[in-house]
DNA sequence: ATGAAAGCGCTAACAG
DNA sequence: CTGTTAGCGCTTTCAT
């Protein structure tokens, strides 16, 4: 390994020479800046960063804190983090298994969040005084800067785009978290509209904080071996929507004809389904992007705070019109 | 930020001491021992690994090179690889950006390789000396310790059962790659049933191994807009079969009534569509969790060797038995 | 069984 | 503008 005392002794200079033209610190000649360089290029060095983080605390290493990256929900936001990172010498390191203690030991430069369940968990990375982020979380005031969806606006235009499509009896598969935000908007807007139609308000409480093919799948099952009496059902996302969709095709029940869906998010795969799934944009690449982003200032000593995204619709062809 | 120091100050020992109860290295007193532990719990001491990893050179973080995250594919590959990492005390940071400066900086135990295209990379990674271990890496001859997919067989257990299915006109929708094994299977094959149907024999040069939902969508409109004269076809892999049957959908065209799909590595994805998608299982999950284990071993001083792994069809309901 | 001292590769005062 | 020195937190001879 080839180290800044071997680029001192072949330029003729100081080690400390060296490392103010590594991270142009000025104060050097144009002489020996050149020397330098030229060391550099020949002998191919390239700087340490265990050693650099050793002295610093800085490592230039984020963690991404989320729970199953196989949902491509947390993929999604992790791309758009790991685009804005690698603009600011940052790398992401994703871990889906909470272990507070590797934070203790790996001096990550910051910590992001995503959906971590429990409250208990949250305080303990707050604790540690590391910066912390996260993309929004379920519902609760949360004391750290977020990244937030405007989930309820979001159901909102849902609900009135299939309102508008002539539905009436709107069912919301969701998942039993306190205070649930689609729960309550789904339930606000049912109000607004003055609709009473809560039978199919569905629970599905399997695996708590899952929201996955499987769930969605499952949730379908169930549904399609009730008696369905809604035209039309939101889903909580859209992974589970979109195993909601195979659930239903399995069973014969066919959408839109039979019943219209909605889905939210917006993943690639929603795209790519059969029918391809009208749903709510909640710009997860985007999401990530602003995470990152908001970390990075923060480790800069920059004031941030909460942001919220507003979602947009999408239509396509899950949602039929009816009279 | 509590070091080793304040162990040594706080249980009234040598600082040397304290890293002999840490590593257990043994020729330490039982009363020692306690003290030491004692004080550990008691400050909440955690090691610091980044000053570890600058006096051992190791890290205990394995660098896992993968395109894109954003296909199933890779991050299946990833949760095997992290499962198996973990159980080790290793921790795997994952790449989607070819960069090898970060493995020259960033002292990584080893490094993961998932079909990095040019042969000029690999032997980069190759003259840094950094521990190598691959997924199967298309098909070239790998010097470097790797496992392989059969991928022969697999295509053949897929096409011996489109046969007996009774289809006859069985189109392949592969890559340009040089040499591809896919290709070459699929020509073997059809020497070998006596059958000469090459024309609709697809490639898709687009991107250069980009093989996601996109490209299979692309792919399956224009197979949609040519006359398709095929009863069956097998599409290079579960992403692109996705899309590939997503754009028949909107095309108009029903699978398995009109055309069937086989699809290739049995993604969690393939369950969800619509049909059902037949598929040949490559063990993904399988994959990652070996290629850890082999880096891992490699890392110990072990010797490895490459390794295959069998695929296995898995019929679901994408294929419609014709006579 | 224990501790002192050197050093991993780097940065940051400080002195010149 | 340049170099010397100390030290980040840890491990590892080498004495004792």
């Amino acid at each position: 390994m080839v180290t800044r005392k071997d680029i001192a002794e072949y330029a003729g200079v100081s080690k400390t020479t060296v490392t103010r033209v590594i991270n142009n610190q000025g104060n050097v000649s144009r002489e020996n800046i050149e020397k330098v360089n030229h060391a550099i290029k020949v002998l191919e060095y390239y700087p340490n960063m265990v050693a650099r983080g050793l002295k610093t605390k800085k490592t230039y290493q984020i963690l991404f804190h989320a729970p199953e990256l196989l949902n491509p929900f947390f993929v999604e936001i992790y791309t758009g983090m790991d685009e804005v990172a690698r603009q600011h010498g940052y790398h992401i390191v994703v871990s889906s298994h909470y272990d507070i203690n590797i934070v203790r030991q790996r001096q990550y430069d910051g910590v992001i969040l995503s959906y971590v369940p429990k409250e208990r968990r949250l305080s303990e990375y707050m604790i540690l005084g590391v910066r912390l982020v996260a993309t929004d979380y379920t519902n609760s005031v949360l004391e750290i800067p977020h990244i937030k969806v405007d989930i309820t606006s979001g159901i909102m235009q849902a609900l009135d785009y299939l309102y508008e499509c002539g539905h009436r009896r709107i069912a919301l598969v969701s998942l039993p978290f306190e205070n649930d935000q689609r729960v309550a908007a789904y339930k606000k807007w049912l109000e607004m509209k003055n609709l009473l139609f809560q039978s199919n308000l569905i629970y599905n409480n399997q695996i708590e904080g899952a929201t996955n093919y499987e769930q969605g799948y499952n949730a379908g099952v169930l549904i399609a071996e009730s008696r369905l009496d809604a035209t039309a059902i939101m889903v909580f996302n859209d992974a589970m929507a979109i195993g909601f969709l195979a659930a239903l095709n399995h069973k014969g029940i066919r959408v839109p004809e039979d019943v219209s869906i909605v889905g939210f998010d917006n993943i690639v795969q929603a795209k790519y389904t059969s029918p391809p799934l009208t749903t709510v944009d909640s710009f997860l690449y985007q999401i990530g992007k602003e995470c990152a982003q908001m970390l990075i200032s923060e480790i800069n000593g920059a004031e941030v705070k909460t942001k919220t995204i507003k979602t947009e619709l999408i239509i396509r062809n899950s949602v039929a019109r009816i009279s």
